[in-house]
DNA sequence: GACAGTTAGTAAAACGATTTACTTAATAAA
DNA sequence: TTTATTAAGTAAATCGTTTTACTAACTGTC
């Protein structure tokens, strides 16, 4: 009674109650209407409460081909965005009886090959990936073996993929727009120099949004690597020095956000007077900010559920030659005092 | 060739080498030494390399009871503090084969053994937790049922469990005698009204500091529920209108220091000339601050080192009567200008 | 040349579920 | 009474590994 009560199988509720395994099974399973009689079902399924068994789940993925199982590839689950995100999709997914695996690349592409095949033959039921650069190959490899994908954050605007994503041209377009009815006239852009459709489609939107206005394209991109460092911030200072004309900015990223208001700050250039603000991202910090931030915020609880509710649906399907699921959802822009 | 290939498993290896399955299972597990010859298993591995063989984790894990995976139960997953540990922990688990599995309790009791009972009958080969409150009984069932569980964060003082906890009663300790040797008087502590012995441990290392300099007790302690909320931010206002002599606050989390700068911000409180500052948990915010702000930073790496080392040794373990792993780190103290 | 000891390998039983293809008894239809 | 139909349930194969307990051939020793 000490040792043995370790693990109960079906076949121990089987012997107990003196049926067979496949009547244990199909009850479980839910498929002991019209095959077994009422009077047993119940039996059975008051005794599995008592005992409180839980199947073995290794058996059933064995036997099923099934892992009950997620990936979230993801960019930096420190970065607040993405954590905030894989909050609230662990929960629907737990819900949904699917556990969430997540994992960071860092935006390496040799990070998320090496991910990848970890979780290769099927070892998970679907992946949930925000691809680093120059991945469409690995991303097409895995859809043409028939595994379940869906893009989140960034997508390929040629391709046919299933993906959840912010509207970036459009929210980028609408936050250069605010910034030009409050006002200012000469909008700079800062972001990264990458061919992530995330960036690139904000940089887009900017672009239309200032030649809508008739005025000059004022850009910086920074490569992902120097935003943290010396080089971008050096950069940064030299792009103010070279734009004296400008007098608001739009960062594309909150980390952009943060190492130009840090430069901001050193060089003492108020804001919103000398230089108005508008931001990617909500943080706190942002709105903790001496003056507080204006930003485009994603809408993390629609995304989360979005990108849960597509990946389970394309988890049901017979047939994977059906219609791509493919989401766009708007920014908030939430007005603070930097513009 | 094209529906077929789905799957190679070591039956068809064994086929295609017209060796046995047993044979095979040796070399891939490193156990055919003194019992295959080197000819035959420098063949066999060279064929798994050639067609890119991988176990089938489903049928070991059913057959050996082991499924390399780890939970790590967390208050929430999108606090920067766990989200930047689960970052490292992610790392150095996968390059030692693990998956981790994230899961945020919010504190909440109920969720946590929601959370456990999913995991329970050996899904999952280790557990690592931040418990709620009250929630010794859990911990001590699981470990009466054998599984291996590491407590992170916060432990049970009176109780031989395995831990990776920060010196907390320390670390205060030295943050308020920072504070006075920095000139500061009337030092304040804030803090939250819970029985985790993070907290408590602090609120104790901040009263013996303050007893040892012959100091009044001047401390406010606010409910978990209410940090973010109005209530939170009333009880500070009052605080601080009952106790004008204070001269310098402690803040034990980074959510109640958000929650007290942004009140100290409204009533226009100069720090650190009116009010010194200082605060647990190093984050950008704190940084970009006006004034930027002295913190106790917790050791991110080092933590998720201990924790995960240590969990691959208890799992390593033939025995769990072994002596208890137990680990307690110092925080870092990163002096800045309001303080 | 008989015996033990080593070397190189294999057969087969698990692990715990799911599922197909039965059996058997009772009921309804002809 | 015979036959077809339905209801209620079960036997056994299978998923892909790991591992125990073997066999068979060879080597060396006395």
């Amino acid at each position: 009674m000490k040792k043995n009560q370790s693990k109960i199988s079906i076949k121990d509720i089987a012997q107990e109650l003196g049926l067979s395994i496949t009547t244990i099974s199909f009850i479980i399973n839910k498929k002991a209407k019209n095959r077994i009689s009422d009077e047993v079902i119940q039996k059975v399924e008051a005794y599995i409460e008592k005992v409180g068994y839980k199947p073995n789940s290794a058996a059933q993925s064995l036997r099923t081909g099934k892992t009950k199982t997620i990936v979230f590839m993801v960019e930096d689950i420190s970065d607040p965005f993405f954590s905030s995100v894989a909050k609230e999709m662990e929960k629907l997914a737990f819900d949904s009886g699917y556990k969430i695996i997540f994992c960071s690349t860092d935006n390496k592409k040799s990070r998320a090959i090496e991910l990848i095949s970890m979780f290769k033959d099927r070892q998970v039921d679907a992946y949930i990936i925000t691809p680093p650069e120059d991945f469409q190959d690995e991303i097409e490899q895995l859809v043409s073996e028939n595994q379940i994908v869906m893009l989140f954050d960034r997508f390929y605007r040629d391709a046919d993929y299933n993906y959840v994503v912010l509207n970036n041209y459009g929210s980028t377009k609408r936050a250069v727009e605010y910034l030009k009815n409050q006002g200012f006239k000469n909008i700079a852009y800062v972001g990264l120099k990458t061919e992530l459709s995330t960036l690139t489609d904000r940089f887009d939107g900017y672009k239309e949004a200032v030649r809508e206005a008739n005025r000059e394209n004022l850009s910086l991109l920074i490569s992902f690597d120097d935003v943290k460092s010396e080089v971008g911030n050096k950069q940064f200072e030299e792009f103010l020095e070279l734009h004296p004309e400008i007098d608001a900015i739009l960062f594309a990223t909150n980390n952009l956000a943060i190492t130009g208001l840090k430069i901001l700050k050193k060089k003492n250039i108020q804001i919103p007077e000398d230089i108005g603000v508008i931001t990617f991202d909500d943080r706190d910090l942002f709105e903790l900010h001496a003056p507080a931030i204006t930003v485009m915020s994603q809408p993390i609880t629609s995304l989360a559920k979005e990108v849960i509710s597509g990946t389970l649906k394309l988890l049901k399907r017979k047939h994977s030659i059906q219609d791509k699921i493919q989401i766009v959802l708007d920014g908030e822009l939430i007005v603070r005092k930097s513009s």
